[in-house]
This record gives structure tokens, sequence and C-alpha cells, in this order.
DNA sequence: GTCTATAGGAAGATAGAC
DNA sequence: GTCTATCTTCCTATAGAC
């Protein structure tokens, strides 16, 4: 990858998350990188492309850090309280790329459409499957699994919409909080 | 209020919710009501205007429920169950509305944009009023008021992102289930 | 209230020079 | 790789007839 690859994505990205894609225009992401709008179509080969490749880049990172997460922990509860601070630190430090990935799903069609909607259903499962064993193995209470992940996921996705850098909190210790909060409302009562 | 006129917000929700409000054209709301552009204009001030008035009439709803809901109850768990369930049918029931108040803010400015701010910073204050009182009387325990009460109404808010009528639960009992999880949450244990 | 016509500008994308 | 110039289409909004 380029590096004026790299600085388009990331001005696209500043862009898409304040004002959203379909707002933004190649000559604003253009003007800000200091290109003209065809110097620009030069690397890039859509608008849409572009946001699709944003996308992409974030779901992987997330579906990875997720994986990699869970490799060495057996217990339900360290896989629980692993994958909310995992969700809640890729939600504070990729926080642009997040809000683009849960707002401008729609913007894509076809293929595209398809394929982000299976890359978020690989990570769902991830949660999912969890979940399952932690009901299976006793640790968890609830009444339906997939309810009780759409909970604990949409709680930990939103820190996105309020979390800003410098805050009361640092993301590490939201996360923290947010581990105890979230295995408290699936924990069984011993 | 006339009736062409409920008829321009409700397509117009329509379109701004599975479009987005950038993305959706004055034609297109013209279009759909059976109307030309210039007829709408008779309605419709501007296209900023019908989605600030979109935006005002879902908050108003939502604040007005969660009043009056509160209004008779002095246990801050019933008060904080009634919150949830209040908040997830709402979410499910409006559900539009919802997605549109959630990602199209970013599409008002100046006072509009401040107008909303507000509104959604009263409708906040009932949660976390709701949150502190029960702390204080004990029955519930959390480190940081305002991160529980994030995680909480975010977790509910959620609910607009994946909920379809007619599928496995009703709003009722998603929300049946979304109270007794929201309550084990920050519940204190006895 | 609803229409046709149109002003005036901005959008995505490309052609072709350098 | 980057530019100027431009094609074509779409946009919000208004003027003025009926």
């Amino acid at each position: 990858m380029e590096i004026t690859e790299d600085i388009i994505i990331k001005v696209a990205l500043r862009l898409f998350s304040k004002k959203g894609y379909a707002a933004t225009s190649i000559r604003d992401i253009a003007s800000e990188t200091n290109l003209t709008s065809s110097a620009l179509y030069y690397y890039v080969e859509s608008k849409k492309h572009l946001l699709l490749k944003i996308i992409e880049k974030g779901l992987n990172k997330l579906i990875m850090d997720a994986k990699n997460g869970l490799i060495h922990l057996r217990d339900p509860k360290d896989q629980l309280k692993e994958l909310i601070r995992i969700h809640v630190i890729n939600h504070g430090q990729e926080q642009l790329a997040a809000l683009v990935i849960d707002t401008e799903y729609r913007s894509l069609d076809g293929e595209d459409r398809q394929k982000i909607r299976d890359m978020r259903r690989e990570y769902e499962e991830i949660w999912l499957e969890v979940l399952r064993q932690g009901k299976n193995e006793g640790v968890f209470t609830y009444e339906d699994v997939r309810l009780a992940t759409y909970a604990l996921m949409e709680m930990c996705t939103g820190v996105a919409h309020w979390y800003v850098e410098g805050g009361r909190f640092t993301i590490e210790e939201i996360a923290n909080q947010y581990k105890e909060l979230g295995y408290r409302m699936v924990a069984s009562l011993k």
C-alpha cells in the first residue's frame, strides 16, 4: 500500500464519519489531501470502493483481534470479558472507523453489501458461541442467546458514540468497567 | 397539522432511515408522495427543516413517554425497569425515527443542532437521576454513574438496529428480557 | 394547491496534456 | 502522478401560470 493511498483513506475516514458518506464529496477529500479530484482517481477506483475498503479494513481488524484474544482462554467468563475488552477498546481507538462501519453500511449495495453482511455475521458468531458455551456450563443465565448477545454487543458498540479521547476515563478504564457491567448482565448467581 | 404534511413526513422518515438524509433527494420524497418537487415546497420549508421536525417529534415522544412512565413510581428498581421498557418499545415501534435521530443528528447545524443536543441531554438526565437515586438507596452498584447509564441506554438503543417486526419475539417480549438483563447489570447483590 | 420551466450550482467521473 | 478542462447528471429551491 502506498503512502498517498493511506493518507486518502485517513482523510476519507475522517470526513465520512463527520459528515456522512453521501454528504462527503470526492472534491472534499481531494481538497484535504492537497490533490485535485482527478489526481485522486489515480489512487481510488470510485467513491464507493473507497468506502468499501474502509469498512473491510475496520471489520477485519475487529474480527482478527477477537479471534486472537480468545485463543488461550477456555473459561466462558474470561472469554466474555476479553470480547468486551477488545470490542470497547476497538470502538474507542478506531472510533471513526466504527462509526462509519455502523452507519454507512446502507450506502453499499450488491455484493459489496453482502460481503460486509457476512463479515458482521462472522464476528457476531464469535460472541454467540461464547454465550452459548457459558450457558451450557451453567455460568451464564439468560432467556435467549441472541437477545443477550445483541444487548452486550450494542452496549459496547455505543462507546463509539460518546467516547472522547482525553476525557475522564482512558479507554482501558472504560473497558474495565464495561467488563464488570457486561459480565453481571448474564452471570448466574452463585 | 394537515394530512398531506403527515404523509410527507412519513415518506421522508422512511427514505431518510433507509438511504440517509444526504442521499435522499427532495425529488425522491415528492415522487413517493405523488407530488412534484415544487408542490412539496408548498408544505415544507426546506429539506433540513423537514429533518429537524422529524427528529424533534421523535425525541419529544420519547421524553414525554419516559416522564409519564415514572410519575407513579418511587422504587429505583421499578423506575429503571420502566425506563428500559419505554426505551426498548419506543425503539421498536418508532424504529425508523430512532435510526434517523441517532444517525442524522450530524446533518443539522447551528441552533437546530443545539436544540436537539439539549433534548438528548434532557432525556439522558432522566436516566442519570434514576441511576444516582438507586445507588444512594443501595439497590444499584456501579463505579461511575455516567458510564453505567450510557451502557444501559446504548444497549436499549441498539434494539432499533436489529429488531424486525414479526420476528421471533414481539417488542414487548424483548422489552421484558431487556428489563431483566439491564437490571442485573447494575443490581446490588443481596 | 399543483403544475411546468428553469435558475444556479455541485456532484461523480473521464480525457488528454505534461 | 498530477494537472486543467469538461461531460453529464443530479441537486435544492424558486418564478409564475392555472
